[in-house]
DNA sequence: AGTGTTTTAGACCGTTCGGTCTTATTCAGA
DNA sequence: TCTGAATAAGACCGAACGGTCTAAAACACT
């Protein structure tokens, strides 16, 4: 690992809860020079623009939340257990967390209207979130645990938007008993199948 | 209503869906400028700051949306009938709308951690919205229509961050049906009280 | 330790930002 | 239709923006 490469994936860790806070257009260069130290040089020498710093921290905090993600749920054995780690891993873990909330929600609003190719790179980290909650399910099936008849795909659309809904909501009223309420309901549901 | 009424209203009508797409920090003065065709000191003899625009501008969308959610649930009797039509309200009218999404979710995500006063609105007028939900379905309880054991309030969030979930997820995903998708869900939930 | 290369500092650039202020225009009431 | 008040135009302001560039510093390699 070079110098640069450290140097560029110290930016990116330095700056990734702050973009993800005040968003792409409400985050200067001089809020990166600040959180890292380094002057304009040190950024510019490393990054072509501000636009491949906020792509590359949409990636890191995704992959972040992917691999915590991951890690929650390999501790556990069966399905039902995996998918209740999956649901505290947000309840606990991205909803509260001082990153700022979860990437998806941050960038995809804001690149929504303002932003086609991150807009679909978005659309992409959704997608893999949504498969990542359905394989759970349908390896549950394929076990027995839970019945066959539930439709995976339409569960899990079913549970991203409401993880979704909940971190937003919670965030915005400082209420966060609303991801512990709506990972219950989930929870209460799976239990169900 | 005075000149300077009127041109205020026109202003914050023109302005809303800009700013609900693109941010506040998105948005600069002369795109507003651009969109009224007015000067600067037009939009400064008329408002104090961006600021005060962009208050006003999520004033006049949550009440764009409230209005017609209480018009599309006003043509109905039973509160099954309301509850269907607030859902396709938002499947219909708010998710897929050119006014640029839900502006609670925008201007609550970008308010989230840089401007309190505005979250604090935003947060009152995501309460607003859950309370009309779980009214809708209290009268529903009072009139007969639904089992009494069903718990409005809970009922009612769920179905919030749930629309929410769908709005952000077929905005981003540029997938419409979405939003049908888990409207029909809530429907189904309903139709099982 | 010496040296060629990589990396960083920071002055500098043109542009755009939000906001002000004076001047000109438009308005409403007599 | 005249006139004082309300309103809008647009030049102007300092600050901050994203980005460039050269010179200095730090590095890696022999």
């Amino acid at each position: 690992m070079t110098k640069s490469e450290k140097t560029r994936e110290f930016i990116i860790q330095q700056s990734a809860s702050i973009i993800n806070k005040k968003g792409i257009a409400g985050t200067a260069i001089s809020d990166l020079m600040e959180a890292t130290g380094l002057a304009k040089g040190g950024i510019y020498g490393n990054f072509e623009s501000k636009e491949e710093i906020c792509s590359e921290v949409f990636d890191y905090l995704t992959r972040k939340v992917g691999v915590g993600l991951e890690a929650a749920i390999a501790t556990k054995t069966t399905a039902r257990e995996k998918l209740f780690a999956l649901l505290d891993y947000y309840a606990d873990g991205v909803g509260p967390s001082e990153m700022g909330g979860c990437p998806l929600l941050n960038f995809g609003i804001e690149a929504d209207d303002t932003n086609p190719a991150l807009k679909q790179r978005v659309a992409k980290a959704i997608k893999r979130s949504q498969q990542r909650m359905a394989k759970l399910i349908e390896e549950g099936q394929a076990s027995g645990e839970f019945n066959k008849k539930i439709d995976a795909g339409l569960f899990a659309l079913k549970m991203f938007t409401m993880i979704e809904g909940a971190i937003f909501s919670s965030r915005v009223t400082n209420n966060r008993t609303i991801m512990k309420t709506i990972t219950d309901i989930l929870k209460n549901e799976i239990d169900s199948f």
